[in-house]
DNA sequence: TTTAGTAAGATAGTATTACTATCACAAATA
DNA sequence: TATTTGTGATAGTAATACTATCTTACTAAA
């Protein structure tokens, strides 16, 4: 018997369904490859198409432009961040020990997953730390937004919300602190290795220190008294 | 007598420098108003031309491509964010106070500036909240760095930095904890205005809870015992 | 006053990007 | 058997991101 993951995807960011394909499944897994080798601005599909040996026009029935693979490479990663965080806090009561958990997950690199056939993680973690803000940083933010392309990402920040708030109830800016630790997770370990003098992790490049770090924020930012 | 306020910028950034001649000048401001308007995706020298009123082949002469330019805005951004904190904690010498007024400083709509001509630093403030990351977002970050393009940011970074240190002096994360500030100063912002379930203020969208959000979390972080 | 250098306008041209359209073929399905 | 569906192959267009050259106007030194 084969387990297999599978993460529900917006129907509108794509054209044809790319789950549901050897050739859609060769886009996501190349798109990753080459956005994480090149980086966004210089990934075109007509670079994709010749990496998997197709043709231009064959990722077009696909994907209405990049922007759209963009936007559904981060959504199947908060996603599988969602479920990642589900699996290992299943049985936790205590939100604080939840809570760090999250963080520890947010903030170390990943493991590659054998429940995703066709995604590297590790590589996709790396993609959503340098690119993943682009996402959202348009002018179309909003027409996005209404077609709900952020949800993935607005629900991992509503469930870290409400851990926090099962810390302290009476603690009041939890969604705010929610996306700082989201944002901080991936932008501190961006400064750490390209920018390190933002940073106090610099010589070390070690995560753990970033996941302290963040600890320290939160924890101190949410006790009582 | 004229005052006027002159922000020295790397000359890596530009072919020949924009401060020193009206095309200059006129590509600085139109650029603002260009990316402002359409984002930076959309922006292009030749659309930038047209606006002027020049040619295509004269904004090359001033800039290589339209990633110098962000980066140009950027820096003369952060110059004169640090300016401005420079100016207003002049006499100041409590550093909770300092930082109180730097967290206002980054964290609320800036007033426009008579004493820089061709700016709008109203319009770049906000320019430099959706685009500004995208100016070191990018697979040539390494280069940019060694050429010194993010100095200023990592100058106003340590600036922040060291007077967290004065607040305590035994805080582990100076460094970091100063360009979380400066990040999400602009992260809420943009989330309030763009993404409201992101943060704690979308109904109200007043910057002043942004203030306070920030302040909460920087002088817990910082508090002594 | 001549001369030489520099900034900027005008025009042209190229490679790449970001698409759209059409036709043909093979496999799956009705 | 007829029909739909997915893919490949090919072509074409408008816009983007440049580079090059030629000319003119101004300025500053000889």
């Amino acid at each position: 018997m084969k387990l297999q993951l599978q993460i529900t995807m917006n129907e509108a960011l794509f054209i044809r369904n790319p789950e549901q394909s050897d050739l859609g499944k060769n886009i996501i897994q190349h798109s990753i490859e080459l956005i994480h080798k090149n980086g966004f601005e210089a990934f075109t599909f007509k670079k994709l198409a010749e990496d998997i040996g197709t043709t231009e026009a064959g990722i077009y029935r696909y994907f209405e432009n990049k922007h759209k693979v963009l936007v559904y490479l981060t959504s199947w990663y908060w996603g599988w961040v969602e479920f990642q965080i589900g699996y290992h806090t299943n049985n936790v009561t205590d939100p604080i020990v939840k809570l760090k958990k999250i963080i520890k997950l947010l903030a170390t690199t990943v493991k590659d997953d054998v429940l995703t056939g066709y995604v590297n993680e590790n590589l996709l973690h790396q993609i959503v730390i340098t690119e993943g803000s682009k996402a959202y940083l348009t002018k179309q933010v909003n027409e996005d937004n209404k077609l709900q392309f952020f949800k993935p990402y607005k629900d991992l920040c509503a469930l870290i919300g409400n851990i926090i708030l099962e810390c302290n109830i009476k603690y009041r800016y939890p969604k705010s602190l929610a996306s700082t630790i989201i944002e901080m997770a991936h932008y501190q370990n961006f400064f750490m290795n390209n920018l390190p003098s933002l940073t106090d992790f610099g010589k070390s490049k070690d995560e753990s220190k970033i996941v302290s770090f963040l600890e320290d924020l939160v924890f101190r930012s949410i006790k009582k008294g």
